[in-house]
DNA sequence: CGGGGACTTGATACTGTTCAATTTCCGTGG
DNA sequence: CCACGGAAATTGAACAGTATCAAGTCCCCG
């Protein structure tokens, strides 16, 4: 499988978040599940565009998202920006903040969303009472910090087909672990965030989908993607030069 | 200042590491740092080329630099390999293993190193009793989100000398936090290992270090590095195009 | 002192960017 | 509900920035 680029979501307890069934690992008790709750209880709902956070804000919560999509980016001075991530639903958000309780990202949400807030200081303050939880929040964060290898892989080392060839796959992945169909989705974002995201230009990545698509990997029709042929796809990345498709 | 790729070294309490000067954050008191004393007692010793740990070997420890310096890589199936990072003396390795209890990147010593390893189930046991560390857990590892942030602006939006440009400085920043000259040191890694770090070839290293020289920008010979004009060099970022020096 | 890896430099090729012109999509207001 | 307008997306052509390939030099280790 691609090592490099492989999510396994982010989760957390999170009452409000059918937690039960998908976000929580096995090893928490009913008891703790109970406590987790009433920490998690806050929850907002955010329309498209709006800012979960800016970079440079006070850090006060983690979030778990509930239903929706984010997109978290960081800007440079001269006005560049890198988006770093697109978050779905169960995943956490605000980690970057912890490290000097200022949010060094924007949180941005694309399309209508709601999350729960987990307040920073009553999750470190459980976690030193619940191990489950403790070790459960050191795996997310360091899951967050593999996650970021990844893309660092990807942006040093992968030419555009693979870079969006891993792109397509990963949501793929991701949305299947929720349940959703693995070879059609609806991308949330514009192609100026994915190309943001990968490190190339929106022209390049309408471009190389319209490839994808001249050669029968993928059928694009704007916003929805349908993977028509996943092992190709696969088959794209690990391979140092261009292949012939 | 180049708030994209800033380094804080990521510290954490080391007996043996001359904690005391610069490795501590103010706020432990002096029993708290006996305790973490008995902790990170171990401490081993590496040679040039010695590996501290594998991707895929399983996680039983942090490591904290002593001395010497240490690089990070990822490897891809095919053979790629990225380089993630470059540490010294008072950062902290093996975050990223955390998360699956199997480290997912190599470390590897570029000059003879000591370390001292932290036994993270004693680590994490230490800081249900003792907030302070809890929270500087936690700052350590959501400091390495950040910096991987700053990597991936830096590898998503920033040209070749850009690109050389922030490494140059950050090292400066580094070895100046640590006491050292920031504006004359040695390059601990070839030109290769730079260019898998920074996304480009080793030749473009090369290339953009002596156009750098030849700008008067730096003196470089080999290994040693000369910063000549620190203000141009942080010039020479957010520039969204091809300046002219 | 010899040898091999690391580094530099040049010429050329190629990937992806830039600029520009359309077209398509979608939300808004009539 | 349809028409309008602006943003998003597609596509083309020329160009720029790096990669690639190759030759030669330097440095360091044994």
């Amino acid at each position: 499988m691609q090592k490099a680029f492989t999510a396994t979501p982010t989760q957390i307890a999170c009452s409000s978040c059918n937690l039960r069934e998908f976000c929580l690992p096995a090893d928490f008790t009913e008891d703790e599940i109970r406590q987790l709750e009433t920490l998690a209880s806050l929850k907002r709902a955010y329309r498209r565009g709006d800012y979960l956070y800016r970079s440079g804000s006070r850090f006060e919560s983690l979030y778990a998202i509930r239903t929706g999509f984010f997109k978290t980016q960081v800007l440079h001075e001269d006005g560049r920006e890198q988006v770093t991530g697109f978050q779905m639903p169960g995943e956490i958000i605000g980690l970057d903040a912890i490290s000097t309780d200022i949010h060094t990202c924007d949180a941005v949400a694309l399309e209508d969303s709601e999350i729960c807030e987990l307040p920073f200081n009553r999750l470190e303050k459980l976690s030193r009472q619940m191990p489950t939880l403790q070790r459960h929040l050191h795996k997310i964060m360091s899951r967050e910090i593999v996650r970021d290898q990844g893309i660092m892989l990807l942006l040093g080392s992968m030419r555009a087909e693979e870079r969006l060839a891993a792109f397509l796959l990963n949501l793929s992945q991701r949305f299947a672990a929720r349940g959703y169909s693995a070879s059609s989705f609806r991308l949330r974002m514009t192609r100026q965030e994915i190309g943001s995201y990968l490190g190339m230009k929106l022209e390049t990545v309408s471009r190389t989908l319209s490839y994808f698509q001249e050669k029968r990997l993928i059928d694009v029709n704007n916003k929805s993607i349908e993977l028509l042929d996943m092992p190709r796809l696969l088959a794209l990345l690990g391979q140092q030069p261009a292949t012939p498709l």
